[in-house]
DNA sequence: CCAATGTCAGTTTAACTGATATTC
DNA sequence: CGAATATCAGTTAAACTGACATTG
């Protein structure tokens, strides 16, 4: 039988992930109307900027295609910016506009709010040693 | 500047399940085609036998009727079972069949290998760690 | 030629919401 | 009646695969 530390990483993972997502997207995302992969994109973009499209899907594990529809409802509205040509090469370095960073910063508050009732059951200490744990996983 | 630990637990989670996720899927689940969600069905059915469909869908944070069609596919195949009427009430107590059990069992190998992989940066005593904080947020 | 990139198009997975019947 | 459950149906989010032109 299954005692907790022996159940399978994806599931105890999926658990979390999930009931995250949800609340983040309801109580952060929806009012300004982004997904919550548009809202992924954003953040990659905030912390390393000018990435290209196949960076950002290499990144976030998901197919260039499917990352060229979220840049691009993201460029649509004007939230993040690429060269229309570029001097050497096809890789189209993307960065977030200025809209694009206020935005960006709106969502900071209830996507902490969000967190901080996910990770309630967690001490301050475990809660910093999990982030630790993740990042070193990027 | 967002350093590691800053980053919002979304985005650090989003991408060790996004990796963990396709490569489960692809080295375990494909074979004896079962999806993920189903996977993950089976092995809370595994720990927690008896659980009706409405259980299931809250504890893996997915509607009801998402959940119900997990069930009826896993049905369809003969791994769950569950009556099709009770003494009282409308709750339908699901649990794995032999067949069930013997084909979660299938999965065993290679969720094992790919688990590993994606742990592969972390320390041994930092994977059982990395375990048990997040089975404290079940 | 070949590998990487961007992107058009169609398809599929897997969730969602709304609505309804049943039962305690 | 009211709350919980199961489940019908239609819709949407967001990925997928295949194909192809461009570039170094």
């Amino acid at each position: 039988m299954d005692d907790d530390e022996n159940r399978p990483l994806g599931y105890l993972l999926h658990r979390v992930i999930a009931q995250l997502r949800a609340e983040v997207t309801r109580e952060a995302l929806d009012p300004l109307d982004l997904t919550f992969t548009q809202y992924l994109c954003m953040r990659l973009l905030s912390q390393a900027p000018g990435r290209s499209n196949a960076d950002l899907a290499r990144d976030l594990f998901v197919s260039p295609q499917a990352m060229n529809m979220t840049v691009r409802g993201l460029q649509d509205r004007g939230l993040v910016t690429r060269p229309s040509t570029v001097s050497s090469g096809r890789s189209l370095p993307t960065e977030l506009t200025r809209e694009g960073v206020a935005l960006l910063a709106r969502t900071d508050d209830g996507v902490r709010q969000a967190e901080q009732r996910v990770l309630m059951p967690l001490s301050d200490r475990d809660q910093r040693h999990l982030r630790r744990l993740l990042a070193g996983l990027g």
